[in-house]
RNA sequence: GGUCCGGUAGCUCAGCUGGAUAGAGCAUCAGCCUUCUAAGCUGAGGGUCAUUGGUUCGAAUCCAAUCCGGAUCACCA
């Protein structure tokens, strides 16, 4: 149990056997007392005013009072200022806290809760390249999945590749147009990059085409449409549909290379999944929901053969679940695809890691699950963050400002050198150590720059600047661990300690935020929220920084505060390690 | 136009389930390395929490209106 609910158990005990009625811990607000007061934790008393029509100060006082005749071993103190009664934890009590999670490494963790959720993310296109916005969603899904699991869930990772549509046949037949039969091989490519080079050409051709089918006279509409590179597109499109051999194979050979590029990207960047899917074998999913849609009177027919669902009496508009043609537009693939998750994992949530910018679209996919009544319908959650934007507004591909994933990446490693050779710390290590911490440092700088920030949130990206290694980064929180792994190298922590010892006051501010961990994990979990273990874990090392240069920890003035400050570096280290694996950072043991 | 999201220090962001004098980092300025890693520490300056009204003992936080910015409202995905 956490001091905070400790706390407030005993505060209800003592309210009640006070005044004779019964309480709940939303009685009153319990908060971490502000540095300027004596005391650890305060409970705020105005709420209690109204109900026990008594002054803050006499409700105060008797339960100060009680409070510390009832729970000895709890309290030790208390004083009351304006209405906030601000209670001092018992420093043996923070002992034994210290004592019983200094060393264990899964501090923090929940027990499993026997709940299934799957967490969906990354969902690429095969026609080109990630970008720093996919780093923000991969970085961010696997974040939350990984809080999932420490919070007690089994966790399914989960990816839809949208492998199929126009775009990806932009990049063909720009291909047999512009290749003469290059290949990532015999170019020495990557090959996401390759195939989206050729997305590139195609739009180079394309507005090529257009102008000069302007300048012999067509209007713009006219060009945009007759443009021979378009339309050769848009047959290749049905020619796929179709199914048509040469076709498919080009289409599949194309996908294979970008599939080469991304899992050299996913595995540089950490993100990985249990199951993909593929849009190929899911867009086809709709036509039996469709149809059951039909039968449950949830969709309805129009004349044209169209099949709508009116969601205005949700506040929604009407929306087509199927053309006329009988073909699925984009809504009904999801439908299908999320009945199937559900058969195929039995899931009790699922969780959508897609940009705000699809909020409406997964607003509709919700409301039509639940009209279908598909299993826990209401379970489907929209994680929804905000765009990454540069100094000078959205990444636009056809202007050339979108930062691209592997780029973003090696610029980052090339700085964590750049730093580290100056440096000079790590001089002894070997070619392939220092390979490895540029690689951990620069990548953690770059996952801890986007997970810091509220997912919700829209964020500016500047590249000039790049990313700092000072202050609240990765870099720093990886730095304070290196500096207690270097301490506890050469101080074995013992462990067994004087109970009589008293805590000095960065002592007592580190340990009362250690403890806080736990809740921490469960509060991301809930709100699926990884800044909020970013902000916590960079106060820890904030905290421990300042406690660091304040006290020795090797020349301790007494043997017992030696052990205790060993300990509490000890716990700190694991809390750092365990909250940034948390973000997907990892911590060097040396920087 | 409808719906949704946002507006906090020069910049990037916390704080938003209402609580004490609104916090960090960067940038600026002033100090601190013969002592456990200075990617560090200490201090200073910097705020009409977009605006107005309301609810409350108490509002950056809740409600309403207004202003500004963004997203979205396709037989595209």
């Amino acid at each position: 149990m956490s001091v905070v609910e400790s706390l407030q158990k005993s505060a209800i005990n003592s309210l009640t056997a006070l005044f004779g009625q019964a309480f709940t811990e939303k009685d009153f607000q319990v908060n971490q007392t502000k540095p300027e007061f004596e005391g650890d934790y305060t409970i705020v008393l105005f709420s209690l005013v109204k109900s026990l029509k008594l002054s803050p100060d006499a409700i105060g006082t008797q339960l100060g009072d009680h409070l510390i005749a009832n729970n000895p071993a709890l309290f030790t103190k208390y004083n009351i200022i304006k209405g906030f009664l601000n209670l001092s934890i018992a420093d043996a009590y923070w002992m034994e806290v210290l004592g019983k999670n200094y060393n264990d490494i899964c501090f923090g963790k929940h027990a499993m809760n026997g709940k299934k959720v799957m967490v969906e993310y990354s969902s690429p296109n095969t026609n080109k390249p990630l970008h720093l916005g996919h780093l923000r969603n991969n970085f961010l899904g696997w974040s939350v999945a990984e809080i999932f699991k420490a919070s007690g869930y089994e966790v399914i990772k989960s990816c839809i590749v949208n492998d199929r549509g126009i775009h990806i046949c932009k990049s063909m037949i720009a291909w047999q147009l512009f290749a003469n039969g290059a290949t990532p091989q015999s170019t020495n490519t990557k090959g996401d990059h390759f195939v989206g080079d050729y997305y590139v050409k195609f739009n180079d051709e394309y507005k090529k085409q257009v102008e000069e089918l302007i300048a012999s006279g067509k209007t713009k509409d006219e060009a945009e449409k007759e443009a021979p590179i378009m339309k050769a597109t848009q047959q290749m499109l049905l020619d796929w549909e179709a199914g048509k051999p040469d076709v498919m194979e080009l289409w599949a050979t194309m996908n294979s290379w970008v599939y080469a590029g991304f899992d050299t990207t996913y595995k540089t960047i950490g993100s990985d999944f249990d199951t993909t899917y593929y849009e190929s074998n899911t867009y086809l999913l709709g036509k039996k929901i469709v149809a059951e849609g039909l039968q449950k009177h949830v969709f309805n027919q129009e004349e044209d053969n169209s099949v709508w669902i009116d969601l205005t009496a949700d506040g929604l508009d009407k929306k087509i679940v199927q053309r006329k043609d009988g073909t699925s537009v984009y809504i009904t693939q999801d439908i299908g695809l999320a009945q199937q998750k559900y058969e195929e994992y039995n899931i009790d949530r699922s969780i959508y890691v897609i940009g705000d910018e699809q909020n409406y679209h997964m607003k509709v996919l919700k409301l039509i699950a639940e009209k279908l009544q598909l299993p826990n319908a209401e379970n489907i959650y929209h994680l929804s963050y905000g765009m990454v934007e540069l100094p000078t507004g959205k990444m636009k591909s056809r202007e050339g400002t979108v930062v691209d994933a592997d780029d973003i990446v090696e610029e980052m490693e090339k700085v964590a050198q750049e730093k580290t050779e100056e440096l000079g710390k790590v001089k002894d290590f070997t070619a392939e150590e220092l390979t490895t911490l540029y690689h951990t440092i620069g990548l953690g700088a770059l996952k801890f720059f986007l997970l810091r920030v509220d997912p919700k949130k829209k964020m500016i990206f500047n590249p000039e600047e790049s990313i700092d290694f000072h202050g609240f980064t990765g870099p720093f929180i990886q730095f304070n661990h290196a500096r207690i792994k270097s301490i506890l190298r050469k101080e074995p922590v013992i462990g067994n300690l004087d109970l009589g010892i008293v805590f000095l006051p960065l002592e007592k501010e580190l340990i009362v935020a250690l403890e806080q961990y736990p809740n921490v994990v469960k509060q991301a979990c809930d709100e699926m929220n990884p800044s909020a273990i970013a902000i916590y874990v960079y106060n820890i090392a904030k905290t421990f920084s300042s406690f660091y240069t304040e006290h020795s920890i090797a020349n301790a003035e007494t043997d017992n505060k030696k052990q205790l400050r060993l300990q509490l570096a000890s716990m700190t280290a694991n809390v750092i390690k365990s909250g940034m694996s948390l973000l997907g950072v990892a911590v060097p043991e040396r920087m």
